[in-house]
DNA sequence: ACTCCTTTCTACGCCTCGTAGAACAACTTC
DNA sequence: GAAGTTGTTCTACGAGGCGTAGAAAGGAGT
Protein backbone atom coordinates (compact mmCIF):
# COMPACT_ATOMS: atom_id res chain seq x y z
CA UNK A 1 0.00 0.00 0.00
CA UNK A 2 1.48 3.60 -1.17
CA UNK A 3 2.12 5.53 2.00
CA UNK A 4 1.13 9.10 3.37
CA UNK A 5 3.27 12.37 3.42
CA UNK A 6 2.34 14.49 6.35
CA UNK A 7 -0.04 16.65 5.19
CA UNK A 8 -1.35 13.72 3.03
CA UNK A 9 -2.58 12.06 6.39
CA UNK A 10 -3.74 15.33 7.96
CA UNK A 11 -6.23 15.72 4.87
CA UNK A 12 -7.26 11.97 5.52
CA UNK A 13 -8.14 12.33 9.42
CA UNK A 14 -10.06 15.46 8.19
CA UNK A 15 -12.02 13.18 5.42
CA UNK A 16 -12.13 10.46 7.79
CA UNK A 17 -13.28 12.85 11.00
CA UNK A 18 -16.00 14.44 8.34
CA UNK A 19 -19.35 12.14 8.62
CA UNK A 20 -19.78 12.59 4.81
CA UNK A 21 -18.48 14.11 1.27
CA UNK A 22 -16.38 17.27 1.85
CA UNK A 23 -15.34 20.04 -0.87
CA UNK A 24 -11.59 21.02 -1.27
CA UNK A 25 -12.85 24.58 0.55
CA UNK A 26 -14.34 22.55 3.38
CA UNK A 27 -10.66 21.06 3.88
CA UNK A 28 -9.29 24.41 3.64
CA UNK A 29 -11.52 25.59 6.39
CA UNK A 30 -10.41 22.85 8.51
CA UNK A 31 -6.89 22.65 7.92
CA UNK A 32 -6.92 26.70 8.15
CA UNK A 33 -3.79 26.74 11.05
CA UNK A 34 -1.68 25.63 7.83
CA UNK A 35 -3.21 28.51 5.94
CA UNK A 36 -2.76 26.40 2.83
CA UNK A 37 -3.88 27.85 -0.96
CA UNK A 38 -7.20 26.33 -2.22
CA UNK A 39 -4.68 24.79 -5.02
CA UNK A 40 -2.38 22.93 -2.66
CA UNK A 41 -5.49 21.39 -1.03
CA UNK A 42 -6.32 20.04 -4.44
CA UNK A 43 -2.94 18.67 -5.17
CA UNK A 44 -3.12 16.59 -2.55
CA UNK A 45 -6.09 15.69 -2.92
CA UNK A 46 -5.33 14.47 -6.48
CA UNK A 47 -2.49 12.92 -5.35
CA UNK A 48 -4.50 10.31 -2.48
CA UNK A 49 -6.55 10.14 -5.38
CA UNK A 50 -4.42 8.74 -7.63
CA UNK A 51 -3.12 6.41 -4.81
CA UNK A 52 -6.36 5.25 -4.47
CA UNK A 53 -7.41 7.06 -0.50
CA UNK A 54 -10.03 9.18 -1.91
CA UNK A 55 -12.64 9.75 -4.51
CA UNK A 56 -14.86 12.72 -5.36
CA UNK A 57 -18.24 12.88 -7.27
CA UNK A 58 -18.68 15.03 -10.03
CA UNK A 59 -21.33 17.51 -8.09
CA UNK A 60 -19.40 21.37 -9.11
CA UNK A 61 -17.31 22.14 -6.57
CA UNK A 62 -16.50 18.46 -6.36
CA UNK A 63 -16.69 16.26 -3.06
CA UNK A 64 -13.98 13.79 -2.43
CA UNK A 65 -14.46 11.30 0.21
CA UNK A 66 -12.15 7.97 1.61
CA UNK A 67 -12.24 4.78 -0.42
CA UNK A 68 -11.85 3.33 3.01
CA UNK A 69 -12.66 3.71 7.07
CA UNK A 70 -9.72 4.65 9.05
CA UNK A 71 -10.36 1.34 10.82
CA UNK A 72 -10.25 -0.68 7.71
CA UNK A 73 -7.27 1.95 6.20
CA UNK A 74 -5.42 1.03 9.69
CA UNK A 75 -6.10 -2.86 9.98
CA UNK A 76 -4.77 -3.69 6.52
CA UNK A 77 -1.71 -1.92 7.17
CA UNK A 78 -1.33 -4.33 10.26
CA UNK A 79 -2.10 -6.90 8.08
CA UNK A 80 0.43 -6.09 5.69
CA UNK A 81 3.57 -5.39 8.18
CA UNK A 82 2.31 -8.86 8.98
CA UNK A 83 2.47 -9.98 5.75
CA UNK A 84 5.89 -8.88 4.80
CA UNK A 85 7.37 -10.34 8.37
CA UNK A 86 8.65 -14.07 7.70
CA UNK A 87 7.30 -15.50 10.86
CA UNK A 88 4.12 -14.55 11.53
CA UNK A 89 3.05 -16.49 14.35
CA UNK A 90 6.47 -15.01 15.96
CA UNK A 91 5.10 -11.25 14.99
CA UNK A 92 1.81 -12.31 16.74
CA UNK A 93 2.80 -13.47 19.66
CA UNK A 94 5.07 -10.44 20.54
CA UNK A 95 2.18 -8.38 19.43
CA UNK A 96 -0.12 -10.01 21.58
CA UNK A 97 2.19 -9.47 23.99
CA UNK A 98 2.42 -5.83 23.92
CA UNK A 99 -1.35 -5.44 23.97
CA UNK A 100 -2.86 -3.22 27.26
CA UNK A 101 -5.11 -6.01 29.58
CA UNK A 102 -8.26 -3.89 28.27
CA UNK A 103 -7.21 -4.60 24.58
CA UNK A 104 -6.66 -8.74 25.42
CA UNK A 105 -9.66 -9.01 26.52
CA UNK A 106 -11.18 -7.17 23.62
CA UNK A 107 -9.47 -9.24 21.89
CA UNK A 108 -10.26 -12.63 23.13
CA UNK A 109 -13.56 -11.18 22.75
CA UNK A 110 -13.22 -10.31 19.12
CA UNK A 111 -12.26 -13.69 18.71
CA UNK A 112 -14.99 -15.64 20.69
CA UNK A 113 -17.34 -14.21 18.42
CA UNK A 114 -15.48 -14.62 14.48
CA UNK A 115 -14.21 -18.05 15.60
CA UNK A 116 -16.54 -19.42 17.94
CA UNK A 117 -15.21 -22.97 17.29
CA UNK A 118 -11.83 -22.86 16.86
CA UNK A 119 -10.05 -24.42 20.09
CA UNK B 1 9.51 4.90 13.80
CA UNK B 2 11.84 5.81 11.03
CA UNK B 3 10.93 3.93 7.45
CA UNK B 4 13.03 2.11 5.22
CA UNK B 5 14.02 2.23 1.94
CA UNK B 6 14.16 -0.69 -0.70
CA UNK B 7 17.55 -1.33 -0.53
CA UNK B 8 17.49 -0.65 3.24
CA UNK B 9 14.75 -3.17 3.82
CA UNK B 10 16.51 -5.76 1.89
CA UNK B 11 20.17 -5.18 3.74
CA UNK B 12 17.89 -5.55 7.52
CA UNK B 13 16.22 -8.80 5.82
CA UNK B 14 19.51 -10.19 5.24
CA UNK B 15 20.92 -9.17 8.45
CA UNK B 16 17.84 -10.63 10.39
CA UNK B 17 18.39 -13.89 8.38
CA UNK B 18 22.32 -13.80 9.81
CA UNK B 19 22.38 -15.87 12.88
CA UNK B 20 25.36 -13.18 14.08
CA UNK B 21 26.78 -9.75 13.52
CA UNK B 22 28.01 -9.53 9.61
CA UNK B 23 30.76 -7.49 8.12
CA UNK B 24 29.93 -5.05 5.26
CA UNK B 25 31.66 -7.32 2.98
CA UNK B 26 29.72 -10.29 4.23
CA UNK B 27 26.38 -8.23 3.16
CA UNK B 28 27.83 -6.75 -0.09
CA UNK B 29 28.25 -11.20 -1.08
CA UNK B 30 24.90 -11.59 0.00
CA UNK B 31 23.71 -9.25 -1.90
CA UNK B 32 25.66 -9.80 -4.94
CA UNK B 33 22.83 -9.98 -7.24
CA UNK B 34 22.65 -6.11 -6.79
CA UNK B 35 26.05 -5.73 -7.64
CA UNK B 36 26.58 -3.03 -4.96
CA UNK B 37 29.66 -1.46 -4.05
CA UNK B 38 31.15 -1.94 -0.84
CA UNK B 39 30.93 1.50 0.02
CA UNK B 40 27.26 1.57 -0.97
CA UNK B 41 26.67 -0.99 1.73
CA UNK B 42 28.23 0.86 4.42
CA UNK B 43 26.40 4.08 3.57
CA UNK B 44 22.72 1.98 3.86
CA UNK B 45 24.40 0.82 6.96
CA UNK B 46 25.57 3.86 8.33
CA UNK B 47 21.51 5.31 7.79
CA UNK B 48 20.62 2.31 9.19
CA UNK B 49 22.17 3.09 12.37
CA UNK B 50 21.40 6.58 12.08
CA UNK B 51 17.77 4.88 12.13
CA UNK B 52 18.56 3.32 14.94
CA UNK B 53 18.24 0.05 13.21
CA UNK B 54 21.45 -1.59 13.68
CA UNK B 55 24.94 -1.10 15.45
CA UNK B 56 28.40 -2.34 15.21
CA UNK B 57 30.78 -3.36 17.30
CA UNK B 58 34.79 -2.16 17.04
CA UNK B 59 36.31 -5.09 16.10
CA UNK B 60 38.00 -4.36 12.85
CA UNK B 61 35.99 -5.18 10.06
CA UNK B 62 33.17 -3.68 11.53
CA UNK B 63 30.48 -6.10 12.46
CA UNK B 64 26.50 -5.16 12.05
CA UNK B 65 23.42 -6.82 13.76
CA UNK B 66 20.10 -5.58 14.56
CA UNK B 67 19.27 -3.40 17.38
CA UNK B 68 15.77 -5.47 17.27
CA UNK B 69 14.50 -8.80 16.14
CA UNK B 70 12.42 -8.96 12.78
CA UNK B 71 9.69 -9.67 15.23
CA UNK B 72 10.06 -6.76 17.68
CA UNK B 73 10.39 -4.88 14.56
CA UNK B 74 7.28 -5.61 13.19
CA UNK B 75 5.03 -6.36 16.34
CA UNK B 76 6.24 -2.36 17.24
CA UNK B 77 4.99 -0.97 13.68
CA UNK B 78 1.82 -3.24 13.86
CA UNK B 79 1.47 -1.25 17.67
CA UNK B 80 2.33 1.82 15.81
CA UNK B 81 -0.38 1.82 12.85
CA UNK B 82 -2.55 0.86 15.97
CA UNK B 83 -1.77 3.62 18.02
CA UNK B 84 -1.92 6.28 15.50
CA UNK B 85 -5.67 5.26 14.50
CA UNK B 86 -8.05 6.68 16.54
CA UNK B 87 -10.58 4.44 17.45
CA UNK B 88 -8.10 1.77 18.26
CA UNK B 89 -10.97 -0.93 18.87
CA UNK B 90 -12.72 -0.79 15.40
CA UNK B 91 -9.19 -1.51 13.74
CA UNK B 92 -8.89 -4.45 16.36
CA UNK B 93 -12.10 -5.91 15.30
CA UNK B 94 -11.43 -5.10 11.85
CA UNK B 95 -7.93 -6.48 12.17
CA UNK B 96 -9.34 -9.72 13.81
CA UNK B 97 -11.99 -10.25 11.06
CA UNK B 98 -9.14 -10.22 8.72
CA UNK B 99 -6.86 -13.26 10.43
CA UNK B 100 -7.38 -16.66 8.46
CA UNK B 101 -8.74 -19.37 11.30
CA UNK B 102 -5.03 -20.99 11.78
CA UNK B 103 -3.93 -17.98 13.37
CA UNK B 104 -6.80 -17.08 14.99
CA UNK B 105 -6.80 -20.22 16.62
CA UNK B 106 -3.29 -19.33 17.46
CA UNK B 107 -4.07 -16.03 18.75
CA UNK B 108 -6.75 -17.26 21.25
CA UNK B 109 -3.94 -19.76 22.43
CA UNK B 110 -1.43 -16.91 23.06
CA UNK B 111 -4.22 -14.86 24.76
CA UNK B 112 -4.51 -17.24 27.12
CA UNK B 113 -0.90 -17.63 28.26
CA UNK B 114 -0.16 -14.26 28.26
CA UNK B 115 -3.73 -13.09 30.32
CA UNK B 116 -5.48 -16.10 31.05
CA UNK B 117 -7.84 -14.96 33.77
CA UNK B 118 -9.18 -12.33 31.74
CA UNK B 119 -12.70 -12.49 31.17
C1' DA C 1 -19.76 39.02 -22.18
C1' DC C 2 -17.83 39.78 -17.57
C1' DT C 3 -16.79 38.24 -13.16
C1' DC C 4 -15.97 34.91 -9.74
C1' DC C 5 -15.08 30.47 -8.04
C1' DT C 6 -13.28 25.75 -9.06
C1' DT C 7 -10.41 22.56 -11.20
C1' DT C 8 -6.32 21.17 -13.66
C1' DC C 9 -1.47 21.81 -15.13
C1' DT C 10 2.95 22.88 -14.28
C1' DA C 11 6.77 23.87 -11.35
C1' DC C 12 9.97 24.39 -7.75
C1' DG C 13 12.51 23.47 -3.59
C1' DC C 14 13.48 20.16 0.01
C1' DC C 15 14.29 15.66 1.66
C1' DT C 16 15.09 10.72 1.32
C1' DC C 17 17.37 7.02 -0.78
C1' DG C 18 20.19 4.35 -4.09
C1' DT C 19 24.49 4.74 -5.66
C1' DA C 20 29.36 5.38 -5.51
C1' DG C 21 34.03 8.03 -5.93
C1' DA C 22 37.67 10.18 -3.14
C1' DA C 23 40.01 10.59 0.80
C1' DC C 24 41.59 8.72 4.86
C1' DA C 25 42.76 4.97 8.32
C1' DA C 26 44.38 0.52 9.58
C1' DC C 27 46.21 -4.04 8.90
C1' DT C 28 49.79 -7.29 6.43
C1' DT C 29 53.85 -8.43 4.53
C1' DC C 30 58.36 -8.06 3.34
C1' DG D 1 58.74 0.65 8.68
C1' DA D 2 57.41 1.50 3.71
C1' DA D 3 54.30 -0.31 0.40
C1' DG D 4 50.38 -2.48 -0.84
C1' DT D 5 45.82 -3.99 0.38
C1' DT D 6 41.52 -3.69 2.56
C1' DG D 7 38.08 -1.30 5.40
C1' DT D 8 35.87 3.12 6.76
C1' DT D 9 34.23 7.78 6.44
C1' DC D 10 33.05 11.94 3.70
C1' DT D 11 30.99 14.02 0.12
C1' DA D 12 28.02 14.10 -3.79
C1' DC D 13 24.80 13.38 -7.31
C1' DG D 14 20.50 11.99 -9.59
C1' DA D 15 15.76 10.30 -9.12
C1' DG D 16 11.48 10.47 -6.93
C1' DG D 17 8.10 11.87 -3.31
C1' DC D 18 5.84 15.59 -1.09
C1' DG D 19 4.56 20.32 0.48
C1' DT D 20 3.62 24.22 -1.69
C1' DA D 21 1.46 27.22 -4.92
C1' DG D 22 1.04 30.20 -9.41
C1' DA D 23 -0.94 30.15 -14.06
C1' DA D 24 -4.13 28.60 -17.04
C1' DA D 25 -8.42 26.70 -18.21
C1' DG D 26 -13.31 25.58 -17.16
C1' DG D 27 -17.91 26.46 -15.59
C1' DA D 28 -21.90 29.16 -13.32
C1' DG D 29 -24.48 33.29 -12.34
C1' DT D 30 -25.71 38.07 -13.68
Amino acid sequence: MASLGDLERTVMDRLWAADGPVAAAGLRDALADRGLALTTVHTVLSRLEAKGFVEHDDARPRRFRPTATREQHAAELMHEVLGRSGDRQAVLARFVGGVDPEEARLLRQLLEETAPDAR
